[in-house]
DNA sequence: CGCACCTATTCAATTAGTTCAATAAGGAGA
DNA sequence: TCTCCTTATTGAACTAATTGAATAGGTGCG
């Protein structure tokens, strides 16, 4: 339904291949609305079927061919309609590990302390690559200066939200690393 | 794939109707692995075909009569069994309103203003019963007594991320209202 | 030289999730 | 009394998402 609309958006940021679409979408920008590879070809070839995206083959020759899709004018005002109209639908968040700290206190508390672990890890990685796209995106200029002046700041505020996301995740990572350690003697 | 771990986990707080569980699922707990009464009725089905749960039926008389639903001790260790394991899937996070932010530099100021003051709003009255529920379970000990005494913890530490989640949406929300405003006079 | 990985896309099959609606009885309010 | 809301569940149809694999040339490593 919004995968559409995750496509066009991606696009505002210029021309893109679907492989490279699949790259953007599996870790960096579009981290609100995930996609395989699989449905993001599916989804650009209906796309182009009705005229939001337009597509030209480039030839490569030591690389297979790719396509190449740009919006078009009708995609750049169905993509504006789109942004200016209320969120019909709520965040929805799928969290497997949750679901594993929720039924937590049945289990080995060494498995659990591995998980929160492993989260904190995850968690600090991609706060860090975060980190690093906000650099590019700032180019020496402060925050303030950043989002007073520039053309566009949507891709720059849904980093910061990620930023924040990801820093709270690990906050509250090493918080529940504490609880287990205070409980643990116990046991 | 994981909906079945979520509901077997919503009735590790004991016995519970298909609407019951979906009145849960729709608001308050289990923020974290959305589901349709739909899909719940249909897994409960899938679940007791499977003996991880058991069903029987209430006669009511000034009601429909329901089919109330426990976990087995199968059930529990298969639950059990998943929460132990590392986590497979990373966090999925679907948020209509975050594109339309992506794209906001296309549209009218005053619509992004509504759009974030609508989330704004909604993010807020999420916390207000977060923290409602949170009193509940303190019951007038402190978060530390709690996370050190209690039999379990694994509902009010997932509780915690979610009261971190909202609060941190508010203060984002106002972040971008005031980026908005200053943004606002030059257009 | 062989193996694994990267670019780049496509197909087929299956599972998961959404949407709309029907049923059925009681309670609340105009 | 008419209508709408709540409890409680079920059915069918549909769309979206996941999984696994196939293809095919190129690069990098030991």
């Amino acid at each position: 339904m919004s995968l559409k609309y995750a496509v066009l958006a991606a696009l505002l940021e210029g021309e893109a291949s679907g492989y490279e679409l699949s790259k953007v979408f599996d870790v960096s920008l579009a981290n609100f609305w995930p996609a395989t590879p699989q449905q993001l070809y599916r989804e650009l070839e209906r796309l182009a079927a009705d005229g939001l995206i337009e597509a030209r083959t480039v030839q490569q020759e030591r690389r297979p061919n790719k396509r190449l899709f740009t919006l078009t004018e009708a995609g750049r005002e169905h993509l504006n309609a789109f942004a200016a109209e209320p969120t019909r639908r709520p965040t929805a968040i799928r969290d497997e590990f949750l679901i594993k700290i929720q039924a937590m206190d049945g289990v080995d508390p060494e498995a659990v302390r591995a998980l929160v672990e492993e989260r904190r890890a995850w968690a600090v990685g991609k706060l860090a690559r975060y980190e690093r796209v906000r650099e590019r995106l700032l180019d020496g200029r402060t925050e303030e200066e950043y989002l007073r002046d520039a053309d566009r700041v949507g891709p720059y505020l849904t980093l910061s939200a990620g930023i924040t996301l990801e820093r709270e995740n690990v906050r509250w990572c090493e918080h529940v690393l504490t609880v287990l350690k205070r409980r643990a003697p116990l046991g």
